[in-house]
DNA sequence: CAACCAAAGTTATATGACAAATGATATATA
DNA sequence: TATATATCATTTGTCATATAACTTTGGTTG
C-alpha cells in the first residue's frame, strides 16, 4: 500500500498545501515587489532568465507570472517583458494574504474595517428592513440565544446574523465584502486561539448586544442600528483581546 | 512602418485588451459559475476536454484554471480534477470586474459600501490625527480651494485628500481598501461620464464639504467627521446622478 | 535628419512527453 | 465474507521544445 491511504481519510484537506511549484515563485515575487526590492515600473528578469534561477520550468513560471497579474502586483507586455504594477494599473483585486493577518496589530486593523462596512450595512437595513427581513433574523436572533453550545452552533448563528443583515442592506458589494472579511476573520481568529483562549462569558454578553442590533433594525432606526453594531464589534475586540478595556 | 507607431504614442495603454486567451477561457468560466450553470463542488470537465472545447492548446486552460485558483472560484486537485470553489474554501481575494461597475445600480451599492469605510476612516482619523497630519491635509484642502482647473487638478486633489484622511487613520487596511475603491470608482465614473455629463457647480459645493471634514478631524471629533464625510460622499452621488435629490 | 528596414529579444501559444497523485477495480489473504 | 493489497486508467503538475506575434533597438538609406 501506500502507507498514506488511512491518512488521507482523516484529513481530506490538508492543512497546507506547497505543492505547486509556482506557490513559491508567486510568493518569493510577490515578497520582492511589497519589500520594495523592485519598483513600480521595473522590469522583472525575462521568463527564461527567471527559469533558470529558480531551476523550474518555464510553464511554472509563466503561471506564477498569469498569477502575480490577476493580482494586480506585474503586469506583462507582449514581445517586452514583465513589469511591476504603477498606481493606477488596474488592481481589480482587494487580496489579503496571511501577512495581514498573523500579527495582533493587523488583526484590529482588518476589524477597524468590518466596523466601517457593517454599521453601514446595518443603517442601510434599518432603513430597507422588510416585515419577512425582520422575522428571517428574529429567528438567527432565536438560534443565538440557545445558550447550549458555546462554540460550533454559537459562531455559525454569529456569521449568519451579520450575514443576514448584509442581505437586508439590499447591497450585494456590501454582502460580498461582509462574507470576504468574516472568512478573513474567522481563518485568523482560529490561529490566534492556540495562543489565548478566553472565551468565558462570551455568548451571555455577545446576546444583549445582539438583541440591540435587532431592535434598532425592527425599529428601523439607522443611527441607531450603526451605533448598536459598532459597539457589538468593538465589544467583540476585547473579548479577543485585541482591545485593551 | 507598422501603421501603428503613432496610435501607440498618443495611447500607451490601451482601453481594453483582449490580448491573452485564457483571459476568454477566464471570463467564461467564471461567467458558468457566477450565473449558476454550476454548483459549487461540482467538477469542471478535465483539462484536455476544455481544450478540445474551446479548441485552445492545453497550456492556455492551465493558466486560466490557475487565474480562476488565485480568484478562489474553482480548486483544483492533482489526480483528480478541478472542482468549483465551495463556501469557505479560501477566497482570499475581492475582486471586482466590469460587471460590478456598468450598471449604475452597481455604482450606487459601491458607493455604499465606500461611505461605511471612509466614515471609519475619517472618525479613526479625527482620534489619531498629529499635528503635521493636520497642516498636510490643509495643504491638499487649498489645492481643492484655488477653483481654477475644474477637472484635472480637480479630481487629483480630491482623490488626495481621501486618500490623506485614509493615512491618518493609521489603518492600513483601510487605506488599501479606499485606494482599491477609488481606482474601481475613477474608472466607472469616467466610462458613465460617455453618457450624462453634470458636473457644473462641482467644485463649489464640494469645497465647503471638504472643509467641513477637514475642521471636524482638525477639532478631533469622530462624530463629526463620520457625519461631515458621510454627506459629501451622498452628495458626490447625486452630483453623479446616482441619487435623486 | 527623418523614415524605413531588419534582426534580436521577449512574451504568447502549441505540442508532446513524463511524473505524481487519485479513484476505482480486481485480487489475494485471513 | 471481509479486509487489505495490488494494479490500472484517469487527471493534474511539470518539463522540454518549437513556433507565432509583438516590441525594441540599431542601422541604413533617401
Amino acid at each position: 500500500m501506500t502507507r498514506r491511504t488511512a491518512a488521507a481519510k482523516i484529513r481530506a484537506k490538508p492543512i497546507i498545501r506547497p505543492n505547486r511549484l509556482s506557490d513559491r515563485i508567486v510568493e518569493a515575487i510577490r515578497d520582492d515587489v511589497e519589500a520594495g526590492r523592485v519598483s513600480p515600473g521595473d522590469r522583472l528578469p525575462t521568463e527564461a532568465a527567471l527559469s533558470a534561477a529558480f531551476d523550474v520550468s518555464r510553464t511554472v513560471i509563466r503561471e506564477a507570472v498569469s498569477r502575480l497579474q490577476t493580482e494586480g502586483i506585474v503586469v506583462s507586455r507582449r514581445g517586452s517583458g514583465v513589469y511591476v504594477a504603477k498606481a493606477g494599473d488596474a488592481p481589480r483585486t482587494f487580496r489579503m494574504g496571511p501577512a495581514d493577518t498573523e500579527e495582533m496589530v493587523s488583526l484590529r486593523e482588518i476589524f477597524e474595517l468590518r466596523i466601517g462596512v457593517e454599521s453601514e450595512a446595518a443603517a442601510l437595513a434599518a432603513a430597507r428592513r422588510s416585515r419577512s427581513d425582520v422575522s428571517s433574523l428574529r429567528k438567527i436572533l432565536g438560534r443565538l440565544s440557545a445558550g447550549g453550545r458555546p462554540l460550533e452552533i454559537g459562531v455559525e448563528a454569529d456569521v449568519a446574523f451579520h450575514r443576514r443583515i448584509a442581505e437586508i442592506s439590499q447591497n450585494r458589494q456590501i454582502l460580498r465584502f461582509v462574507d470576504f472579511l468574516s472568512f478573513v476573520l474567522a481563518e485568523a481568529i482560529r490561529a490566534a486561539r492556540a495562543n489565548s483562549a478566553k472565551q468565558e462569558g462570551w455568548s451571555g454578553m455577545a446576546y444583549g448586544e445582539h438583541v440591540a442590533i435587532f431592535e434598532a433594525i425592527e425599529t428601523g432606526d439607522p443611527e441607531q442600528a450603526r451605533q448598536a453594531i459598532r459597539q457589538h464589534l468593538i465589544q467583540a475586540q476585547t473579548r479577543l483581546g485585541l482591545l485593551q478595556s
